[in-house]
DNA sequence: AGCGGTACTAACTTCCATGCCAGTACCTTA
DNA sequence: TAAGGTACTGGCATGGAAGTTAGTACCGCT
């Protein structure tokens, strides 16, 4: 049977492909999503896409990420190729990390998303009652 | 692959007020982001983006959601305004979902990233890339 | 000589999100 | 009578995400 509840004008419609609102369980879509949506996935992507960065400069900006985090989710997004690893054999090291162009389109859809998450958080999370 | 470092055309640029690129460890803007990138805030936002709908089919489209789970992550969305519950006092129970105001808007910005994702999941996680 | 910075890896532990199952209450259909 | 659908709630279990600690290799500073 039928939801009856009248699409409201800014109802944002699914591409034709997802036309189910949501994909298979266990298909490469939720692998990908979840990459980019982990604790410290947003947060590294969001701070690439202002530039490229070092591994010690990436560490204070995502702030309380650990370095075994830092590493792991670093090494999922460069396997996805969203992001890019540049080592200079040099003492001390110098390893540069940034968004490839795949990266950089997806950060283009992701800040939005956070700047308003920005926005809203305080009007959101403090107006609720704690217990 | 070439992987611009300085500043490519499409880097979007933070609004100021996170020019950090992050905001700090336990602030409302991670929190929001938590219950919005949870692995189920993700497909129930979105599959509520298509409209209103019911408890039952919405366990249905997100496929390998448990009861429990729904439960929680609607009643988290709710508290959080991005969701409306609505229940009619019949038996057997009837109760509608739909998003809110705020939902829609949310909505909007969570669509393109997912189908980004839907678009790319296969050539990223299975592997292959041809350029 | 000893400390701190750079960029990690690995092993061990903790903890929470999630999963699984059972129960509730009422009605309908077989 | 019993099974099944609707919309849940609560308890226990667990797996994987995350935290913690330690170690590596080299250098520059004091």
């Amino acid at each position: 049977m039928e939801v009856s509840t009248a699409d409201p004008a800014h109802a944002m419609r699914l591409p034709a492909a997802l036309a189910d609102g949501v994909f298979p369980a266990g298909c490469p879509s939720r692998t990908l999503l979840d990459h980019i949506t982990s604790k410290w996935g947003v947060l590294i992507l969001l701070a690439l896409s202002e530039g490229g960065q070092r591994w010690s400069e990436l560490r204070r900006r995502a702030e309380g990420v650990s370095e075994k985090m830092l590493a792991q989710t670093l090494k999922t997004l460069e396997r996805d190729g969203l992001v890019s690893r540049k080592a200079q054999p040099v003492i001390p090291p110098r390893v540069d990390y940034s968004l490839t162009e795949r990266g950089y389109e997806l950060s283009a859809l992701l800040v939005p998303l956070v700047a308003w998450a920005f926005e809203n958080a305080d009007d959101i999370i403090n107006g609720q009652r704690t217990d």
